[in-house]
DNA sequence: CTTAAAACTTTTCGCGCGTAAAGTTTTGTG
DNA sequence: CACAAAACTTTACGCGCGAAAAGTTTTAAG
């Protein structure tokens, strides 16, 4: 450690024998100054401790290096997982992540928002809250700020939506039970936060339709992002009453479904696919605590690392200058199958 | 919407009528000016809309109003509540959090101390890797900038240490499981990576040895958070061979408890307190999901509202100058009895 | 109405850096 | 070795705000 510690960018240039606005260069991008003079730099940078003021500097330039990632409810290990994974990405391409949640409500969503804009981050990617979405708020956010929106898209704004292709996950995950068993019902919240939850509805009821059965939706109340307890509540109604028409359900999420398996236990209802079970139970989404409920959850996967670095992809795209016309694209799905159905 | 965007404060300050340094202290304390000042001032922000230059601002206050918010494993929802209660707390208090997380990795928490240096926080709270935090960087970095360390303690490190009275956890749920059946045998990870577990094994001997029984312990191999996972392959390795003494089995946490139930179920044996059932489990921390595993997770919770207020409170009474010495509170644990134990 | 304290205004400086212009040195090429 | 291009140095300005000093107006209390 040496004695004097440095105070700004002037005493490191006179120490790592520079001037300062080439230092300034380097630390822009140290591939922009001659060999010799980033290797001096470089010497002095490990002797004399020294970092750029972050706030200097952000004030000075257009764009800052700084990226936003919210997300609408990070208790969700799933967004953990994803938020993890994109922020990494930013790092690794030499920008400043930070990551934010909405934790489920609207009004902390928008002050999220101005919050960024505070910041002048060079993009932002988002995954809405959905329904729970002030649109006119994001839209005017969207139109400030180059925003990537991904998991649940809102129509038309953003510079693109990157998701999971929801139809597709009810069409390959229907055509297994039914190839398996008896046709599944479809169980869901009847006022879902989540856009998504719409289209696996939808493409559940083409698929059904597709072969021949007729769909029987099963709708549970309930608010909120505690998916599991609203999962649990609503089975153990409808499996007391006669809610379900078959003995297989496909359930809208895996967070639902670990709701609904709790139910099954409750009451004592054998749930798998072996020949001595009474239900077969399904997810969607591929939750990381699927694999470890009982029985472990058969579900179909987002394909998570696709949707993450497409997304950011797309938005350093869009940063480095690229047009881009509000694009959409779509990842398939892949099922995983377990022990529940 | 006004037709001329404010540039800086100089012109907001002109077209509400105030000098620019008065509007600077109304930024910084708006209970600092007059009534009719203030009034003016946000009849102004209403007009035209205004925000003060975050970078510039904190350039030149020698303390911010950044708080660093760090967790070890955000993917754990244990964490990303906690985590949010903090930060929400932070809000509350006019300041400005920043969420990290160091994804159970040394040298990604290295560098998030590095980071949280660049934004000159305020104050930090961090939940350290435990064994695997770098205990001379996470020094230094206290040395620097006022942290409160909570969940995982590093000896002497930081202004505090809040957490959970882990001894007491394995009392209150060893003295509980030997009144209602076999004494438990205990089960973790042979090289934890949070300090937590030892105290906890510790807890568990001493409770043991108290009521005049033998304490059992069984230890897994595994390195990583991915605790579900080394509870299953454990658990199933335990189980058939003659790894238990007795048919309970309290788990060093909940999440290694998951997995065990998990092995359970794999295995067939029935798990729960009922006279039919086969293996009583028992976990520690309360995690949000163990309410819905089946069966339900007897465990002992973790106060952890406590927990984050008392570490926000201590944090801001050393940021408002208080001295502290090194304090280390811990909270009690209360038994939740549910279905496995 | 008086008067001192409180709150304001005006003026000025400086934070640490980006950035640009003009002049100087180094580099690589034939 | 000549010479242009590339990289550097020196000098200077400005970003948007905090902060301090000195003078002026408003407020509240007697």
């Amino acid at each position: 450690m040496s004695p004097k510690p440095i105070r700004n960018m002037e005493e490191f240039a006179s120490v790592s024998g520079i001037s300062r606005p080439t230092v300034s260069k380097y630390f822009n991008d140290p591939e922009s100054v001659r060999a010799s003079t980033k290797r001096k730099i470089e010497e002095a940078l490990e002797k004399y401790e020294y970092r750029p003021n972050i706030y200097a500097i952000n004030q000075n330039r257009k764009l800052t290096k700084n990226i936003g990632i919210v997300v609408p409810y990070l208790a969700d290990p799933f967004f953990a997982e994803i938020a993890r994974n994109i922020e990494q990405r930013c790092i690794d391409a030499g920008y400043r992540p930070t990551l934010y949640s909405s934790h489920g409500d609207q009004d902390l969503e928008i002050e999220i928002l101005d919050s960024l804009r505070s910041i002048k981050p060079a993009g932002v990617l988002m995954a809405p809250l959905g329904r729970g979405s002030d649109r006119k708020a994001v839209e005017k956010f969207c139109n400030e700020i180059p925003t990537v929106l991904f998991d649940s898209n809102i129509q038309d704004l953003g510079l693109a939506f990157v998701g999971s292709d929801n139809p597709q996950f009810a069409t390959h995950i229907v055509d297994y039970l039914c190839r398996t068993g008896e046709p599944p019902c479809f169980f869901e919240m009847k006022n879902p936060a989540n856009p998504n939850a719409n289209k696996r509805r939808q493409g559940y009821i083409e698929a059904m339709e597709a072969l021949g059965h007729i769909p029987h939706i099963v709708q549970t109340e309930g608010e909120g992002w505690a998916f599991e307890e609203i999962g649990r509540a609503g089975a153990k109604a409808a499996l007391s009453g006669d809610g379900f028409k078959t003995n297989t359900v496909l359930c809208s999420n895996d967070r639902l479904a670990i709701g609904f398996l709790s139910a099954c236990y409750e009451m004592g209802l054998r749930v798998g696919r072996k020949p001595d079970c009474q239900i077969r139970v399904a997810g969607q989404d591929d939750h990381p605590f699927s694999r470890f409920t009982c029985p472990p959850l058969t579900t179909i996967a987002q394909d998570y690392d696709a949707v993450s670095r497409h997304s950011v992809d797309t938005l350093f795209r869009a940063v480095e200058g690229a047009e881009i016309t509000h694009e959409s694209t779509l990842f398939e799905g892949k099922l995983i199958m377990r022990e529940s159905a």
